[in-house]
RNA sequence: GCUCCGGUAGCUCAGUGGUAGAGCGCUUCCUUGGUAAGGAAGAGGUCGAGGGUUCAAUUCCCUCCCGGAGCUCCA
């Protein structure tokens, strides 16, 4: 027998006693009248429902007010529902896709006659602001297919979405306003809620992501609670764009692509090869501490090694054509990996050898599709710092744990903050079923025996191995793929290769792939994003000016920048212009140290030296001590 | 690859159906400087390429190349 009174336990675990089909906004109203004021949605045992949702029956209840990390997803999902109402008050043929919240904002996609232009940006995003002050209530219904069928009959995307229901399944959809959408929900109690809307960008996008059906019109924007957190999200796209790789590697001379060379190929210039010389030098010195070997490759070999390899098979279409010579076909490289198996080869080997650590800074290059070449972060050609560990199964976590050291030194070296996510078996996948499990469990057992915290990703690896990413946050909060390792159950058994055991038998080895940096090119591309052009002092491309105040002054100051230069700092004697020219160039050149020489200096023997970005502030040091302290933040180096 | 937008001096960009512009940079000269642009003069362009319309095309139209915003893709 249903009583008629339910009871509704609250997060703190207070009791009320409502009437049996209340809605969670009377629930609020009872707890208090601000609350109800503030109230945006519900949490109903587990589950966010629309604050208009009858209680049914004993639950729990939290009420989500825009404080709850939850809501802002809900503002961004009713946002797109506000767009596509303003949308269809201005166009009211289009056609209406989707439009959920994704991780800054939200989009919807139409499907209309003529593409977006920025002025209708700003029409819509005048009528958004309509839509809102109108406040019509978001209104929940739940319909039967049938139903849905009628109220959608104008709307071809949705009815090839609704026909994707069972018969019996629940439809909902909601209303506000002039709008009628498809909707799971749920939503903020009305259109008024939602605030602070941005609309950024139009662009084409594809019907349900499928690049063989129609192209819809997609609209981005965003919307935040509070004005400020809006304000400061523009302002982080901004800083975004002002770090952007291609603008700073144009400015700073670091490097180029030129139409004569041809798309995704990177002409590094003096400064830009200088950064990743220095990052070359350093990772030779760290991975020949941590027992790696060092090995070239070709860059053009044999097809008849990718058909082994299998990546004639699976990549061809991503791979450069073939070169026929006199009967013979080659291809340039699109990875290393079977280089080094080849290497491997070379030798029968024993157990007593293993782990074998190959490593090689290998240039690859890959047909990517014109539309998703970007400055330095995709390109056609690029070097890898690829290597491939051969060992037994047994000494996989040994790996696994020297290659956490290897990536946390070198990451703290970089300043970047990241996180680890381990992708397991796909649902197509090469290799038993207990080898897999035995691999991830290897990978996860070591993580965990560190007590380092890691997501999962789960069938997010690659036919023929599981998977360990490192995700690395950059100076702006973005994420950028970072080192990954790869365990192999393909490759050794396509090449056959072998070891051989304590009982002389012969035994397949494991073979782990690995990048740190990944792609040199990507790798400086985020780098110049992560530091905005102003490179810490051991990878700055010119690491001191020296400007003498005039002439006169010269000699000293050429002999000066001779000193730095013997002693392997990148000094640069830059003399023509007016000091203040000179420090303000020096400025916007990201130099990180300018040593003046004048009258005072010379007599005391001494420099003016001003750090980058430290305006006035400059500091009179004797010669030797700042070359102390420049020798110091190289060898260290430190981040600045 | 697809949709849209763009390509003008080394760089950033303005402009026009009738002989092409600015700022920065570059060269030369003057200035000999004390912490974010001293002054002057000069050089520099097949207006992305090809085709079409026109008396005339950098400008309008078509094709291609390259770049950008996204979509798709990244084994």
């Amino acid at each position: 027998m249903a009583s008629h009174t339910i009871r509704v336990t609250l997060p703190d675990g207070t009791e009320l006693e409502l009437p049996r089909h209340a809605t969670a906004a009377e629930a609020a109203k009872r707890i208090g009248p601000g609350l109800a004021k503030a109230a945006l949605a519900a949490e109903v045992d587990g589950e966010i429902v629309d604050l208009t949702r009858p209680l049914e029956a004993d639950c729990d209840l939290r009420i989500l007010t825009e404080r709850d990390s939850e809501a802002l997803e809900l503002l961004r999902h009713s946002a797109a529902h506000v767009l596509a109402t303003a949308v269809r008050n201005r166009v009211p043929g289009a056609e209406i896709g989707f439009g959920p919240a994704i991780e800054d904002g939200f989009y919807y996609d139409f499907g209309v006659e003529e593409p977006f232009t920025p002025e209708d940006l700003e029409a819509f995003e005048e009528e958004v602001r309509r839509v809102i002050e109108a406040d019509h209530p978001f209104e929940r219904r739940r319909v039967t297919k049938e139903e849905a069928r009628e109220l959608f009959h104008d709307d071809p995307l949705k009815l090839e979405r609704l026909e994707e229901f069972e018969d019996d399944e629940v439809i909902t959809v909601y209303r506000d306003g002039p709008f009628l959408d498809l909707c799971r929900g749920p939503h903020v109690p009305s259109t008024g809620r939602v605030r602070n809307v941005k609309l950024l960008s139009a662009a084409g996008a594809y019907w349900r992501g499928d690049e063989r059906r129609q192209m819809l019109q997609r609209i981005y924007g965003t919307a935040f609670f509070k004005e400020k957190e809006l304000e400061e999200h523009l302002e982080r796209l901004e800083e975004a764009k002002k770090r952007d790789h291609r603008v700073l590697g144009q400015e700073l001379d670091l490097f180029a692509v030129d139409q004569r060379v041809g798309p995704g190929f990177i002409l590094w210039r003096p400064h830009g090869s200088l950064i990743r010389n220095e990052i070359e030098e350093y990772e030779k010195e760290l991975i020949l501490r941590h027992g790696y070997e060092i090995v070239y490759t070709p860059h053009i070999m044999s097809e008849r090694l990718f058909e082994i390899s299998g990546h004639l098979e699976n990549f061809g279409e991503d791979m450069f054509g073939a070169m026929d010579m006199k009967g013979v076909r080659y291809r340039a490289k699109p990875m290393n990996c079977p280089g080094h198996i080849c290497i491997y080869q070379a030798a029968q080997r024993s157990h007593r050898e293993l782990p074998i650590r190959y490593a090689e800074f290998g240039t690859v290059y890959r047909y990517e599709r014109t539309g998703v070449l970007h400055g330095m972060l995709r390109v056609r050609g690029f070097t890898q710092d690829d290597a491939h560990v051969f060992c037994t199964e047994e000494q996989v976590p040994g790996e696994i744990e020297a290659l956490l050291d290897l990536v946390d030194e070198m990451l703290q070296v970089f300043g970047y903050p990241y996180t680890l996510t381990v992708a397991t078996r796909p649902e197509k996948a090469l290799g038993s079923e207990e080898q897999w499990a035995r691999a991830e469990h290897a990978l996860k057992s070591v993580l965990e025996g560190r007590g380092i915290d890691y997501d999962v990703d789960e069938g997010g690896g690659a036919f023929y191995g599981p998977k360990l990413d490192f995700q690395l946050i950059d100076a702006i909060g973005r994420k950028w793929q970072g080192p990954t390792v790869q365990l192999d159950f393909n490759l050794p058994e396509r090449f056959e290769i072998e070891y051989v055991g304590e009982d002389n038998e012969r035994h397949r080895p494991v073979m782990l792939h690995r990048v740190l940096i990944g792609s040199m090119e990507r790798f400086v591309g985020g780098l110049i994003e992560h530091y905005a052009g102003a490179f810490p002092l051991w990878l700055a491309p010119v690491q001191v000016r020296i400007l003498p105040i005039s002439e006169q002054w010269l000699e000293d100051a050429r002999e000066f920048v001779q000193e730095l230069r013997d002693l392997g700092i990148r000094a640069e004697l830059k003399a023509r212009e007016t000091l203040s020219y000179r420090i303000r160039d020096g400025e916007v050149r990201k130099v990180p140290y300018m040593g003046v020489i004048g009258e005072r200096e010379v007599e005391g023997g001494t420099v003016a030296v001003r750090r980058r970005g430290a305006g006035k502030k400059q500091e009179v040091m004797d010669r030797e001590a700042f070359v102390e302290r420049l020798l110091e933040e190289i060898r260290t180096r430190a981040l600045g």
